[in-house]
DNA sequence: GCACCAGTTGCCTAGTAGGCAAAATTGCTC
DNA sequence: GAGCAATTTTGCCTACTAGGCAACTGGTGC
């Protein structure tokens, strides 16, 4: 997959900058850096946040691009004649226990305070969509009808996208009693639900 | 709804501002112009521009959203025992005779040329969603259980985007030949599957 | 009519986007 | 390991943008 040293060092600083990003993001709010403030934490120059960002959001919402790989590898592992759909459900589940979640959780929650990162958080969102779909359309897309696929990858992301953030919004109104590990519990079940519906119809 | 000629002014200046936005990016492509030039076709000031939107994007993004309310008046005439799955199929598909349709198919495929435009684009899609879901929840939510319709609505969302990016992938690949006119065609068989799978599960 | 309030505007400044070319870094080949 | 080519990083520069503030304008309700 990656052709050397090279693009492993490339995509280290995008990762680096995005980091920085978010990690102020959370101390100081979206509002309390500048782009300055990134590079120096990160330790590049403004100039090539640049080449890899257009603005401080999109570094920030960047971060929660993750787990497409982990999910391939988890994906590879079911047996082959498993329905896509639970296949699916399966990977998810297991993706929802990682820190993965976490962070978008997280992501979720400052796009309430700071809408102007919501464009870009849904960009990364649909990036994930497609890169989910191209890998399994590029292992198995002879196995469906043309638009099977597509249209269960994007039905999936809508759900499951409208269950997080239903689930936020109940979270975030109950403000600051231990919700997160009530959380927790629940992201599995509304999975679960949601898969549900997903599988038998609606 | 509205209050007053105020509020009508009021919105008339952001669909104003955002009409000439998105002329410009139809006439000279969307680096082809900067926000003085929207202004000045507008006939407001750029900082009334920035009472309204972040960017140009931002701007031009937002004539897609249309038709919420011309769906909420065809959903409610239709029979309130009709599931609400068939209710949003049968909805949709007048909608899509409309000429909401060209523009948003437009935008989809400015969004191929001009990647910067994606996040701003989805973010009216979204919020799109988000309508037409507070719509029915007002009108009917207590008759479906609590997760019930965002589920849906985000499922519906998802699907219906992709199989559109799907139909437009076809329809630039095959270029300039009357993609227009058969695309026009096949938007509603290709709507018909997608709601087959919503209505049957995957 | 009068007080009020939302919308519009100009002014202003810190912040941003992105072309260009020089410098540094790495991959590849011998 | 030494040199060449490709790519990345960087500084410099300039047009452009975001958004606070204060003044002004025009609907709105009494």
């Amino acid at each position: 997959m990656e052709r050397g040293l090279r693009e492993l060092k490339r995509e280290a600083t995008g990762e680096a900058l995005a980091h920085a990003a978010f990690e102020l993001a959370r101390e100081r709010g979206l509002d309390g850096f500048v782009i300055d403030d990134v590079v120096q934490r990160a330790g590049y120059s403004r100039r090539t946040f640049a080449n890899y960002f257009s603005c401080k959001e999109e570094a920030v919402a960047s971060v929660g691009f993750a787990g497409v790989e982990d999910a391939g590898a988890l994906l590879a592992d079911l047996p082959p004649d498993l329905p896509l759909v639970d296949a699916l459900h399966t990977v998810m589940r297991q993706q929802f226990a990682t820190d993965t979640l976490v962070t978008m959780r997280e992501l979720l929650a400052m796009v309430r305070r700071y809408p102007t990162l919501e464009p870009y958080l849904l960009s990364v969102q649909n990036r994930m969509r497609h890169a989910a779909q191209d890998l399994v359309l590029s292992v198995a897309g002879d196995r469906y009808p043309g638009i099977y696929v597509p249209l269960l990858f994007g039905a999936v992301y809508g759900a499951v996208t409208a269950a997080l953030e239903g689930l936020l919004d109940v979270q975030l109104a109950d403000d600051d009693g231990d919700a997160a590990g009530r959380g927790a519990m629940e992201y599995g079940s509304f999975l679960d639900v949601t898969f549900e519906y997903l599988r038998n119809g609606f």
